[in-house]
DNA sequence: AACTATTTATAAGA
DNA sequence: TTCTTATAAATAGTT
């Protein structure tokens, strides 16, 4: 739809499927509600682009709380199924990030720990005159740094 | 986009909302499929009609099965939010099915029950003279219907 | 289910 | 990004 036909295949420019997927986005967001307006019906659309990021939209009342009070049993077997699955899923990823960061900060922890060992020998080295052994146990985890992960 | 403007608003004849429904159901899964192959996005579209049937399309390996490997430790929270209310919602709904079902299979079985009484009370009065005493525990449940509903 | 007159979406260009 | 415009696509009303 525009000055030219279009491949049905992935648009290797970056910057083009870039802007091919906003635009596209909008209209296909613009359909759904168009969609549920006109002819009554409940409608949910879920996109997550190459990157990642997650697109919503949910029609009439917050679909993913409601709207399925008409459907039959076996729709709802099958679709509570899906949702199964799908949530697993998400856990499990929940999981693998969550691992990562508990790894990441006890990485952190070690440094921080050897970096504070380091800087009490010195301390003890250079100004052995003064008595600092009230003040190491205060002083061994100094970890103060400012921690934007949670 | 056809021989008229279109308002922005439910189709109130029920002919003509169906039919708009089916065509643009099949454009807004085509276009959801065209965005999924240009620019290599993962999408996924739940309709419900107003009658309450289910039509959904999943691009790319099965997305509720998969397709959150990149989202962020906060927008995989958001979406597991969202599918256990939504899940949620749809055990709820399961369960008031099984219930009413439940309900009118007990009805089934009084009425059922009555009427067997009575045939076994009208063969007692009518054919007195023979001895029908051993075959009457026998006789008290021939529910032999055809069950159709599961 | 087909057919078109139109409207709408959008590809390319600025 | 955002706007413009030529053109492809979608579809409303009709057969």
């Amino acid at each position: 739809m525009g000055r030219g036909r279009v491949q049905m295949k992935r648009i290797e420019n970056p910057v083009h499927r870039q802007v091919t997927f906003c635009k596209r986005r909008a209209g296909l967001l613009k359909k759904a509600k168009e969609l549920s307006v006109l002819c009554d019906a409940e409608i949910g659309v879920v996109i997550f682009s190459a990157h990642g990021k997650l697109y919503e939209l949910a029609t009439k009342g917050y679909m993913f709380g409601g709207g399925c009070e008409y459907m039959s049993l076996n729709e709802l077997l099958v679709l509570e199924k899906h949702l199964e699955i799908w949530i697993n899923h998400i856990r499990s990823t929940k999981m693998d990030i969550m691992f990562q960061e508990i790894q990441m900060l006890r990485n952190k922890e070690g440094i921080m720990k050897a970096a504070n060992k380091c800087l009490h020998e010195t301390i003890e080295e250079n100004i052995s005159y003064t008595d600092f052994t009230t003040m190491t146990t205060n002083m061994m985890h100094p970890l103060t740094i400012a921690n934007n992960i949670f």
